[in-house]
DNA sequence: GCACCCCGTCGAAACGATTCGACAATCTCG
DNA sequence: CGAGATTGTCGAATCGTTTCGACGGGGTGC
C-alpha cells in the first residue's frame, strides 16, 4: 500500500506537505504543489479513510435513514436516495444506508463510533421517537418531513400547503367553482405524518380565497371505499366539476369509479393528483399532478448538511415549491352549466 | 469521548485488556472480563470506527453498489438492499451505498483509501466491465448474476435454468402438451444479462425431456408488437394451451392479448410468469409466477462475503433454487381437445 | 540597511485503537 | 517436587494521517 510518506519522498517535500497540498489548508507554491500532485498521480496514492478520519475527526460519510421495507414510495424512495449518494459525491463524501429499523441505536452507534459526520433521516413521523436524540447529538442531522416539533432540526420537505393551493388555484383558472379534496384514509390523518393536514388546510385556505365551494374527504383505497365516496360525493355535490386526489393507491380506482358514474374525464370532470409522476402518467388518463422532487428533496438536503458541516448556519424549514404538470385528466370548465 | 483508556482505567486493567475482551481474540478471566463489561456499559464506551480500522485493517464496512436510476425492478432491488444491510448488521458490519454511475473508478477508490472491507455488485452484465478489475482487487466481492465469465469470481443469482425448466414442469404436470415461452426483446439477448438465454435453455430442455411441443419467441414490451405476437403464436400453434412469460412490462399486455383473442385464462390457456409477486399478485388474473428471490439473495451474498472475509472458501456460483407459487392464472387443461 | 512580516515548508506530536512479545502465576505430569 | 506448558495480563510499538508551532528567506517600509 502506498502511503503519503512515499509520496513526500518521490515529491521531495515532507508529509506535511503533501497532507497541504491535498487539503488546501495551507498554501504552497505553485512549483511543490505540480510535483506533489504528479507523484501523487504516479504512484496511485490514496489517502487511507481511517488514518485521515482518526486524525482529522471528520470520516467523510454520511448516514442515510431509510424505510427499507415499506411499500408505495419505493420509486420514489430509491430517486431520493439516488440524488443523496450523487451530491454527497460531488462533496466529496460517502453514504452509510442505514435501516429504520436499527432506530435511535442505531444513530447513537453510527455517531458516537464517529463512523459519519453527519445524518439525514427520512420518512420523519409527526410524533417521531428521534427527534429527540437528534437534537441531542453532536453531529448535524438534515430531516426529511416535519415532524410536530420541529424547533432546533433542520427539516426540508415538498410545501404542501402551497401544493393544495396550487392544485386549487390551477383548477379555479380552468374555471371550476365546485371542488372537492380526496385524501388519505381517515388513519393516516390521526397517526399523522403531517403533510395529509397540510394539503388540506392549503386547499381549503386556497378554495375560500378564490371564493369556490369545496369539501374534503378522506378516502380509504379499498374498491369498495371508493366507489361509495365517490356516489356520496356526486350526489351530495351535482355541481361538482374539479377533484384533487392526495392518495396514490386509491388514484386508479378513482378514475374508475369516477367514469362508471358517468363522468368523463376531463370534459365533465377535471382531476389533479398529488403523486409520483411515474403513476401519474401511467393511469388510464394521464392526470395532472404535483410530484414529490424526490431528487431535489435529496439534493438539498445534503447541500444543507454539508453547510452545517462547514459551520454555517441553516434554515430551520425548507419548503421546497410544488411544480404542476399539466396532463389531459384537468381542461377548462365546459361552457354548459 | 470517552475512549479505551478510561474504560481500562475504571475497570483497573489496561487498554489492551480491554481491547481483548471486546474482540475475543485472547482468553481472559470471567471476572476481568466481567468488570470491563460493566465498565464500558456504564461510561457508553464505543470503539472509534476510524481508530479501529486503522490499527486493524478492518473498516467492517461494506460496499454496495447498485444501480439508483434505472425503472422497472425498483421494489425487488429495495428489497434486496434491506437484506443486505440486514444481513450485515447482524454480522456486525455496516454498508456503504454506491451508484452503478461511480463505475470502476468508484470501486478502486474505495477498495484503495480501505474504506471497505468488501464489494456486492449488483445488476452485473454478461460483459461487464467492472469484471477485471474485481479479480484483481485485494478486497474480496460478490456478485449478483452472472458474467460471461465467471471463473475467479464469487457469483449468486436465481438458477433461471431451473425455473425454465420449473414453469414448464408446473405446465406439463397440468396436462398441457404445447407450451410456449414469451421472453424479452431481441436486444435483451445481445446485450445480455445472459439470465435470459438461461431461461429459454432450461424450458427447451424441460420441454424436450418431457416430450412435450415448444417454441421460444422474443417479445416487445409494446401493445402493437404483443398484438402482433400473441396472432402469430395462436395462428402457428393452434394447439397452444400454455405460456410461461419472462417479460415483466409486457405481462400485463400480453394477458389483455390473450383474452381479447378469445382465449380465457386459466380455462383455455394457462400463464406462468417469472417476475414479482406483487406484479403477479396484482395483475387482472393472478398469475402463477416464480420470482426472483430477492431477500435470499441479498442474505446469501452478505453471508458469502464474511465468509471470504474470514479466509473460507466458497463456491465459486451459488444458484437458488425457484420456487412456483400457483395462482389462479394455471389449471389442468380441459378435457377437451 | 534594519526591523518586521508574510509566505512556504518542515518536524513532531497527536488521534484512538490493535497486536505482539514478554512475563508472572498457576497447572500438569513424571 | 521441579521442569515445562498454560493462562491471563501488561507495555510498547504501530497503523497513516492531520495539525500546530517553528523557522528560514525574501519582500516591504522607512
Amino acid at each position: 500500500m502506498v502511503k503519503i510518506t512515499d509520496v513526500a519522498r518521490r515529491a521531495g517535500v515532507s508529509p506535511s506537505t503533501v497532507s497541504y497540498v491535498l487539503s488546501g489548508k495551507r498554501p504552497i507554491s505553485a512549483a511543490t504543489q505540480r510535483r506533489v500532485e504528479e507523484s501523487i498521480r504516479e504512484l496511485g496514492y490514496r489517502p487511507h479513510a481511517g488514518a485521515r478520519a482518526l486524525a482529522s475527526s471528520r470520516s467523510n460519510v454520511l448516514a442515510l435513514v431509510m424505510p427499507l421495507r415499506s411499500g408505495v414510495h419505493v420509486p420514489v424512495q430509491m430517486q431520493f436516495a439516488g440524488a443523496v449518494v450523487t451530491t454527497a459525491r460531488r462533496h466529496d463524501h460517502d453514504v452509510l444506508l442505514l435501516t429504520q429499523e436499527e432506530g435511535e441505536d442505531g444513530l447513537r452507534r453510527v455517531a458516537d463510533s464517529a463512523l459519519v459526520d453527519a445524518l439525514i433521516v427520512m420518512d420523519v413521523q409527526l410524533r417521531d421517537a428521534r427527534t429527540p436524540l437528534l437534537r441531542s447529538l453532536p453531529l448535524p442531522s438534515v430531516l426529511i418531513g416535519f415532524p410536530a416539533e420541529a424547533d432546533g432540526l433542520t427539516c426540508i420537505d415538498l410545501d404542501f400547503t402551497a401544493t393544495g393551493e396550487s392544485c386549487v388555484g390551477h383548477l379555479a383558472r380552468l374555471g371550476h367553482r365546485c371542488v372537492a379534496l380526496l385524501g388519505s384514509p381517515p388513519e393516516v390523518y390521526a397517526r399523522g405524518t403531517g403533510f395529509a393536514q397540510r394539503t388540506a388546510a392549503g386547499f381549503t385556505a386556497a378554495a375560500h380565497r378564490c371564493g369556490i365551494s369545496s369539501t374534503v374527504l378522506p378516502c380509504e383505497p379499498t374498491r369498495a371505499a371508493v366507489q361509495e365516496t365517490v356516489e356520496r360525493l356526486l350526489r351530495d355535490h351535482p355541481g361538482l366539476t374539479g377533484v384533487v386526489v392526495h392518495n396514490e393507491p386509491a388514484l386508479p380506482l378513482l378514475l374508475e369509479a369516477f367514469q362508471q358514474a358517468g363522468m368523463r374525464i376531463p370534459q365533465d370532470l377535471s382531476v389533479v393528483a398529488v403523486c409520483p409522476d411515474e403513476l401519474a402518467e401511467s393511469a388510464a388518463v394521464p392526470v395532472t399532478s404535483v410530484a414529490i422532487p424526490a431528487e431535489e428533496v435529496g439534493e438539498r438536503a445534503v447541500e444543507l448538511l454539508m453547510a452545517k458541516l462547514n459551520g454555517q448556519s441553516v434554515p430551520d424549514a425548507t419548503l421546497l415549491p410544488p411544480r404542476l404538470t399539466q396532463r389531459v385528466s384537468s381542461a377548462p370548465r365546459g361552457p354548459a352549466s
